[in-house]
DNA sequence: TACTTAATTGCGTATTTTGCAACACTGAAT
DNA sequence: ATTCAGTGTTGCAAAATACGCAATTAAGTA
């Protein structure tokens, strides 16, 4: 049940003779007999009846004609999208995130696509994510791994992977275990230079009256951990940071209220959802 | 692209160990990886992606494997198909008819039944077609080329092929060319001793008011036109056996007013019209 | 009867496939 | 670090298979 015995067959099938089916498909007639005898065997039936003079087909072997051009019609398609899509799917996809969303979310995000579409090689970009939109949109890269924020560009889809708390962040031998119990006063606080956090924490103060003493802008949720960690204040980052933060032993998280949690997800230009790789990662998520 | 190869590749892709499903399947594990190489080069595309830890479909493995299944399934019921056929149409299959009809009708019957169902032997008897209904009733015979009659058995079911008109036929030496110019009272008239042929001339006597001479009643159309040819009388028979008399030439036929043509058909016994061979040699006419 | 044409078969050769053994690689256990 | 067990792959020689040439069989034709 070989492909290339199947189009003899077929062409045999129209043609009704050996000789011709023989030198129109490039095979002795010797080989054409001992092909379609093989099929036959296979098939547990004669699909031709033939003398030296005449050849017909059978009953079954018109059933059996049916089914070839089936298959074959249907293979050919198959094949033919395959070596599409593997055309589509083969080159660079560049990811842009967060250190800490390297280690947090994007590992099975990855090790999904990678096995199903390993044509595709995944360049791998973290940074700041403040500038993950700005990359985007500049086609500087393919995709980033970003925070929802209320003013997202429109030009970006976004589709989510998980809802992130934020939490407070104490030195670990700090006695406090209450967010409510801190004396802002006297406590110095560690703030994110830019970010989504930023205005997040601002606003969070906002709501709760609070004015607290700034210890200083720094750049990136895990310097503001590092920070925590060596007792200069305390500060507001993701729950995730402190999980993968090398130092967490170091610090202890507090929960916070009324404040909602991030939401975190892929993006990329919406003009180009559509080209092969970005639309097999973004619907592998 | 061979049916084992497909297997091989359809247990893998549920297995995911080139141990296991070669163990499974009886090949050695490198013939089950050049089987696999092969079959991906056919696709033009990876099926797998696989360290030396891990086996895992990719997104196009997973459109071969659904093919594949669709396939190897659809394959699998033909092939029972082709086998249960093959059993079922193997055997003899016993014909009656006229020795006329066995040379007008039989042959274009059974050149596209010998061609299509090479296994069943065809067995063919020949005979007066008065005895064909009582032949198909006692199974006798499995089928019969045969008049339909008013009387016609409902135990048998009919499939009409051809409509024969009857003729009156008179010797060629014979100046007459209308059968209104024949006078009955001189010209002696040859009477079938049975079948469906003679009431129907009874019938046509009685309509158009003639009460011929009676020459003889003689069994067999074949014999009527014999007695015709040599002088002894008119007679009348379907067209088809003057058409097929070796003495042709020394009679003329004449056409027949309101006289319904045969009914020429294949009957067989109704309960047994489902049976493999009777029906597809009835729904192949 | 000889000739032509068409499918099949015998047989030696060429190609393909197979299994064994060796290899390369990884994760786990020592 | 090192050994070990387990994985898939590859080199190679043997086995199996397919191939084409030439001979054979069979039926129609001059």
């Amino acid at each position: 049940m070989e492909i290339r015995t199947l189009k003899l067959f077929q062409h045999l099938a129209h043609s009704l003779s050996f000789t011709r089916t023989a030198s129109a498909m490039y095979v002795s007639p010797s080989t054409l007999s001992r092909a379609i005898q093989r099929l036959e065997q296979e098939c547990g039936a004669t699909l031709f009846t033939r003398d030296n003079r005449t050849v017909k087909l059978t009953a079954i072997g018109k059933q059996m004609l049916g089914f070839c051009d089936r298959f074959l019609g249907e293979w050919q398609a198959l094949q033919q999208s395959f070596v599409a899509q593997n055309a589509a799917l083969h080159g660079e996809l560049s990811i842009f995130c967060s250190v800490t969303a390297s280690f947090s979310h994007l590992p099975s995000l990855l090790d999904g696509f990678n096995t199903q579409y390993p044509q595709v090689e995944i360049k791998l970009i973290t940074g700041d994510p403040a500038e993950a939109k700005q990359r985007v949109l500049s086609k500087n890269i393919d995709i980033a791994i970003a925070i929802h924020t209320p003013d997202f560009p429109a030009e970006l889809s976004f589709r989510e992977i998980d809802q992130i708390p934020l939490m407070l962040i104490i030195p670990n031998n700090s006695n406090i275990n209450h967010w409510q119990h801190i004396d802002w006063q006297t406590t110095p606080f560690i703030l994110p230079d830019s970010g989504p956090s930023r205005s997040m924490v601002h606003d969070w103060f906002k709501r709760h009256n609070l004015d607290p003493i700034i210890y200083a802008n720094v750049g990136g949720n895990e310097a503001i951990v590092s920070m925590v960690a060596l007792g200069c204040g305390i500060g507001i980052v993701p729950k995730v940071v402190v999980e993968h933060s090398i130092v967490s032993d170091r610090i202890r998280a507090l929960d916070l209220p009324n404040i909602e949690p991030y939401r975190l997800g892929v993006c990329c230009l919406a003009t180009r959802s559509s080209e092969a790789a970005i639309s097999a990662f973004i619907s592998n998520v």
